[in-house]
DNA sequence: ATGAAAGCGCTAACAG
DNA sequence: CTGTTAGCGCTTTCAT
């Protein structure tokens, strides 16, 4: 940086001021330390900047790299992050490592928040992080106290799917579910009410998942092996979706003709043109926009009690849907390409 | 960490050699030391320590993060890092902001090298790159002179894919390219190679891919409009594999039976157990842990050109490939179960 | 094992 | 607009 002020002939303050955009040096000084700093190469210290000035704009997001969901958001957030001034710093969770080690690192990073995914963290690490350092929560209520939360109501998304499947007549409609944390709870529990309200509560039919491809596998081979398929099948998530309609076209069967399949999100795997999955929308611009908002706002040292802020889902119709056929699928006996051979998953 | 040290009744500097491992506290400080961190809620301050201690022990990772095998190749590199005392600093590649806007942040972290992804960032950036600091790219050689590479061959790893169909006995192999950069050029003549050695240079038959889901999807259906299909199709990744097979269970067609397929990169989605493809495999364990000591040694000190390590591809036989049925299938009057419909995606 | 002193690259607060 | 002074939280060196 002296470098830079030196070659331009001006103090070192200028320099620094030009680089944080501030009112000061005249748009000709700016120009001539820009293009020294080019030639030079000069890229201002992150760390030296986050030491210096106490107060970091820094917000660190914990993410998992396989969710489709998450990838979405985390793009999102960027535009988001620059729109308020803060910078994002990411953190990967990976099987490879303990969730306990990367939350340390992050905490080390000294970002000023931290956005998080519904519990793709434990309790305990979670409270790790809330005794530092304000948290916003994406998708689901931890049990965790003084947290923001931005949600998308789990329940009343998928009462959207079970209505759109009931209004196209179908009656024997599958739910398969996520792992037993609270957001999956309450996708759960908004299942169950629609099917009881549109009068079909004795056909509820609860399948357990995991929120994976590799659990709607799972669940439609339990289907199969029953010998009866139901003609609709709502997924938590669009992973899932994605597993069960490709396990299906593998069984010889057809979308939608013989089964309608929906799932949660609208991420881009719903998107794909050969799955085109019906889905339930989750605003993530939207709320990228809303998490990121609620950070600055504790970083600007708002109190107060954690807040739940709520957006509200939205059906997207695409073709994995359509009313069911009159009749019983002629052939129950289906193709068995393979499917199902393999146990689990190899290394 | 003055607190901890007055806590503890001992100096900064005790409480600094505790937190780095270093010899001098005796196990029982040691330990007090700990304990007090942990109850005071003490975690060494990261930008602090990089702005002290000059030489950054940090490596800052660009990768998609859409790409399963960059997100298996992610994943590995961190035990990687652990064995050499790195620390990875991501900078995630989104659709939502510049490339060059991510590689100026990282830069600003002053990791000690970086560690690229073949192609992910145009040679602009990269050399942006390569000016500053060490860089090892995975899986492509770019024009950028001076940097480390780590890659698994790509025209070896497809001619392991298309004997081992000729084997199975296919003769019509068309393959699914990637977008015109070098480490999809590699691919394509190994293809061409393998043909032509094979006696079916006649056979040839080249589509345009984009190393995506959609990419396959697209090529799927250039194969339908044509009437007649192949009988194998190698794609140049998992992506573009996962895309043809499922656009193709879509068309009512059988894998293996009616077409056998396979991928490249054994990334988790080859093995989605309904999925289940034959791939090539790229050892990105081992790939992770070549990187990271190049990264090591370049920061180290050591000098000398841009070094190209090879990791030999291995052949995954999964149940996507069989030999093909001797008589044409019989209706090539494929289904349309709205496979088509849509030209592109959605926003 | 400790304490004192210096300084990493930057920002901030002030008087010019 | 410039220069000076101070200091962020840590590591390092050196003498104790």
């Amino acid at each position: 940086m002296d470098d830079v002020a030196r070659r331009v002939g001006v103090s070192r303050q200028l320099v620094s001021l030009v680089f944080r955009d501030q009112a000061g040096p005249s748009a000709d000084t700016r120009d001539k330390v820009l293009r020294a700093a080019e030639e030079l190469g000069y890229q201002p210290d992150a760390a030296a900047q986050m030491l210096r000035r106490r107060q970091s704009a820094h917000v660190s997001v914990l993410y998992t790299t396989g969710s489709p969901f998450e990838q979405d958001f985390v793009r999102d957030l960027y535009p988001a992050a620059e729109e308020v001034g803060l910078v994002l710093v990411l953190g990967a969770l990976v099987p490879t490592r303990g969730e306990q080690e990367t939350v340390e690192e992050m905490l080390g990073y000294r970002a000023g928040a931290f956005i998080l995914f519904g519990n793709n963290l434990s309790d305990g690490a979670l409270r790790r992080v809330t005794r530092h350092v304000p948290v916003v929560e994406i998708g689901k209520a931890s049990a965790a106290s003084g947290t923001d939360q931005v949600d998308t109501p789990g329940d009343r998304g998928i009462e959207l799917a079970v209505d759109h499947l009931v209004e196209l007549g179908h009656r024997e409609i599958t739910f398969i579910g996520g792992p037993d944390l609270r957001g999956a709870v309450r996708r759960r529990s908004g299942y169950v009410r629609s099917m009881k309200r549109q009068g079909l509560g004795d056909k509820i039919d609860l399948l357990p998942g995991d929120y994976t491809e590799e659990g709607g596998w799972r669940a439609v081979r339990q289907l199969l092996s029953r010998g009866h398929l139901p003609t609709a099948i709502v997924a938590s998530n669009d992973p899932t979706a994605a597993g069960v309609a490709v396990t299906l076209l593998r069984a010889g069967l057809r979308i939608p003709e013989d089964v309608s399949v929906t799932g949660f999100d609208d991420s881009w795997l719903s998107r794909l043109p050969y799955l085109d999955l019906t889905t339930v929308r989750q605003d993530t611009a939207k709320m990228a926009r809303l998490a990121l908002r609620a950070a600055a706002e504790r970083m600007g040292g708002s109190q107060g009690p954690g807040r739940v802020i709520t957006v509200a889902p939205e059906l997207v119709v695409r073709s994995s849907t359509s009313p069911p056929r009159v009749s019983e699928p002629k052939r129950l006996q289906v193709r068995n390409d393979g499917v199902g051979r393999r146990s689990t998953t190899d290394a």
